[in-house]
DNA sequence: CCGATATTAGGACTAGGTACTAAAGTTAGT
DNA sequence: ACTAACTTTAGTACCTAGTCCTAATATCGG
């Protein structure tokens, strides 16, 4: 049996904490206290009721929704190509693109700036990435610059080498070679009656 | 003025799927019915109570604090997961995530998933991927729905390996190692004294 | 115009509360 | 031991955002 008020609150304060969708009753019966109680209890402590607790996880969660998804058409800006050759692009880091954690900013961006060059850079109608070898060599934080650069490396029949190095200043970021499939024409051997 | 209850309806699903936080009174001033008929529209699209809605974001959430890393910024929705063990999660193939030319899904949207999946399966306050090593061995098209399996292989010191290989149905699309860094979080004088 | 469907109105009831008053029970101080 | 202060419990009225149910209208198509 708990014994002070003190020590009562201080519990339903972690308990409240850990499950924030106990109802008053509940906590009565835990506390063997009365329901009125645990209210004058929430009140001191200035803990809302359950309602108005579970509303505020729920917002938390809807504004993380929002910037949740994107990983826009085109990542990062191309600003030179020459095609089966090489190509730069750049791709500025911002809040979105960053665990909200340690601000560094997730692989998969860098991934897909690099991976999207990589396609970029292929003169055919068709590229597809097969095979990638990579390694983050150093976090990218926010408000950094990534300029990744590709490089042709060589080409078969269906395939085709391509690295690519990023940097942020004279530091190199990421690295990777990626293995491309290429196609002169999508020869669609697929059928798409069904519209979709 | 809407005109058909069908127009309407469709009004009404959209409108509390964007905000869930709406009241039955509320809709029935925007859609100049009353709250009654906006009651039986929910019951006929079983769209549960503001409560019921609110509750359900709410615990989205809160699995998600169970979790070290935070899941809105993983791609894909997890399904399953074991820390440190495994985890599985799902991701549709839209529109928006395929190549226009033929219909495709970017390579960086499977690594993306994988590469969110092998940071989410690691119990640390901090997990960054050094590199990796992954192959697209079938392309996926829109309307498919990828599932990754993400498997803790081996921990070292600061570093784990995780083995993911996403499916379309039994076919294997996907197919990755990587080698994640991992650290407890650099410290955190947290200030906790909510008293006031 | 009739019948079906759609909409609105109202009442009774629910959960999980707030706000308030009032009565007990407990503890401390002198 | 006795009073004052604090703490707990009880009970009432009221609130929101509903459910479930019945019944009365409105509106539309054939």
């Amino acid at each position: 049996m708990r014994r002070t008020k003190k020590e009562r609150q201080e519990h339903l304060q972690e308990t409240i904490q850990a499950n924030p969708f106990v109802t008053d009753e509940e906590l009565a019966g835990q506390f063997h206290v009365s329901v009125q109680t645990i209210r004058l209890d929430r009140m001191e402590l200035s803990i809302p009721e359950l309602r108005e607790r579970i509303k505020y996880v729920a917002e938390r969660n809807m504004d993380d929704e929002v910037r949740s998804l994107p990983i826009e058409e085109v990542i990062g800006d191309i600003i030179d190509i020459e095609l089966d050759k090489s190509a730069i692009s750049i791709f500025d880091v911002k809040k979105e693109h960053v665990f909200t954690r340690n601000g560094i900013a997730r692989g998969h961006h860098l991934f897909a700036q690099a991976n999207s060059l990589a396609v970029a850079v292929i003169n055919d109608e068709m590229a597809l990435t097969r095979k990638a070898d990579i390694q983050f060599t150093r976090p990218v934080r926010e408000g950094e610059r990534i300029v990744a650069k590709a490089k042709v490396i060589r080409t078969e029949k269906l395939q085709t080498i391509v690295k690519v190095s990023s940097f942020v200043g004279s530091e190199l970021v990421f690295r990777g070679e990626f293995s491309m499939f290429r196609a002169p024409l999508p020869d669609k051997e697929g059928q798409d009656e069904t519209g979709n």
